[in-house]
DNA sequence: ACTACGTCCTGCGAGC
DNA sequence: TGCTCGCAGGACGTAG
């Protein structure tokens, strides 16, 4: 599942492929997750930017292109238009296309016109690698709801990009049962270093690949061989030994260990 | 207003 | 061997 390191892997090798180029032509699925890819004909791909896990092409008339990949969703340079899991392409004006490959449709294009993000990036919280990401915040934002840690980490409000992969990497690194309906202060502020460090590694890594993910050149993340605990349940604690557990959290499968991670 | 749960979607793996 | 069935999950919609 791309999240904020996997989406911003993308997002740095579309920039010197895509920035200025015309989109000539383009077609879509018919679902209406993904038909909003045929209003971009005709217009010019100014910039390409993130905002959590989105994806925003700036175009013509103030207008921008905003794609979640939900969980399956690849973005590449695609050659083969007969993938039957081809979701929508544009051809651009110097031949190149780009493809948006998703398995299990929970991919999503909107075009917005002036950043009218409702419905799609309004409500997100700070992104965890700028400086609008503080410990006082993290915490202040955190205590303000009463539903799990998890739960919130994954509500992108307190924090953008995190999904459940780096959810659960953040908090076994920062020795919080991801169960927990409050934090204290150095929780919060543990949670908030491990948060920026799990994505970071993962940034540098190229992303984490475990089944469906690969950049915008076809290739494969790295990451996936230093996860201390997403998809380790059964498995030995790397810190105390102890088997790493697995449960269920607002229906989001999760692991953690019930040794470093107390209730 | 806030929390919890259902829904979308399809490949895969467990189990019979 | 081949089938059925339940699981996985991000974000939104709905119910309480």
């Amino acid at each position: 599942m791309p999240e904020l390191p996997e989406v911003e892997s993308i997002r740095r090798q579309l920039v010197p492929w895509l920035t200025g180029l015309q989109i000539i032509s383009s077609w879509s699925h018919p679902s209406e997750k993904f038909s909003p890819a045929l209003e971009t004909i005709g217009m010019t791909i100014e910039s390409v930017n993130r905002r959590g896990k989105y994806l925003l092409l700036e175009l013509d008339d103030e207008r921008e292109m905003v794609i979640h990949l939900g969980m399956t969703g690849q973005l590449t340079r695609t050659e083969s238009l007969s993938d039957p899991y081809l979701r929508a392409w544009w051809e651009l004006d110097n031949r190149s296309i780009l493809g948006f490959r998703d398995v299990r449709r929970f991919g999503r294009i909107r075009v917005v016109t002036g950043k009218d993000y409702e419905g799609t990036l309004a409500h997100l919280g700070p992104e965890p690698l700028s400086s609008d990401f503080t410990p006082e915040k993290f915490y202040a934002d955190m205590r303000k709801s009463s539903r799990k840690v998890k739960t919130q980490l994954l509500s992108q409000k307190p924090v953008a990009g995190v999904g459940n992969i780096y959810a659960d990497e953040a908090c076994f690194r920062a020795g919080v049962y991801p169960g927990l309906r409050r934090v204290t202060r150095k929780q919060a502020e543990r949670l908030h270093l491990e948060i920026k460090a799990v994505l970071e590694l993962a940034l540098q890594n190229g992303g984490t690949t475990l089944r469906d993910y690969v950049n915008a050149e076809g290739a494969q993340g790295r990451n996936q061989e230093f996860l201390l605990c997403y998809g380790r349940s059964d498995e030995p604690c790397y810190i105390c030994g102890d088997i790493l557990k697995r449960t269920v959290i607002d229906g989001r499968g999760t692991t953690y260990c019930r040794g470093c991670q107390k209730r």
